[in-house]
DNA sequence: CTGAATCCCCGCGGATACTG
DNA sequence: CAGTATCCGCGGGGATTCAG
């Protein structure tokens, strides 16, 4: 594990600093369905309802909210079809795709060390 | 920007879902101060003041919590030292370490485009 | 089907005071 | 210096109802 921590270390000052505005998109993305709701999305575009089953446990309150905060964030897009019965898919923009594969790295880990980590 | 999703998607099936293990160790790194403590940490060892410094808005309480969280989930490291005045400190076990390169990429990102997200 | 709106509770997390 | 203990406000988040 010789990976250098040089872009850490020259980063932190700023994000370890109070009222510094990457506080507030690190709380959004660090907010309790923020990091599933994307990862969900990183799938591909998805239906309000699917994306309500496949983030197991969201309350459709918080789905909303965590939706809307990432739209007007300009992470997630919204698209809804004037149909009967209503349509609305969401999908990643390019700058949300761009977040899900800054992500990737923190969630494999996440999956492969799980076990050990809950093991004590 | 080109980089496969194919690992992204074939984890999410276990992140997503309820009780699955991931979402506690998920939980504890996304929650409120978890990713900033890790971060300050990734600079070295610091004693229990300079990390109250370093993490800019913490409370003691939080502080508490959050490291004792994190000592049992193997990732932070508690060394006392008996001696008057007493003096703590605290560091990354080689799990944390590695936990901190995997979280690399999404500050580094974050940093980036912090401003991006919040000109809307 | 896709939400918005409302009520309400509990527990996260902050502030303060105290101790070894 | 390095915490612990206690109180408590408030907002995250669940359940329910209603609407387009």
């Amino acid at each position: 594990m010789t990976v250098s921590l040089q872009v850490l270390r020259s980063e932190t000052p700023d994000v370890l600093t109070a009222n510094c505005p990457t506080r507030v998109v690190l709380d959004h993305v660090t907010s309790k369905w923020g990091v599933l709701v994307l990862a969900a999305l990183a799938d591909g575009t998805l239906r309000w309802g699917e994306l309500r089953r496949e983030v197991d446990g969201i309350s459709e309150k918080m789905l909303a909210v965590t939706l809307r905060t990432f739209e007007s964030d300009g992470l997630v897009h919204r698209e809804a079809y004037p149909e009967v019965p209503p349509r609305v898919e969401y999908s990643l923009t390019p700058l949300g795709l761009e977040l899900c594969e800054a992500m990737s790295p923190l969630l494999t880990w996440v999956v492969a060390n799980a076990e050990a980590v809950l093991a004590r």
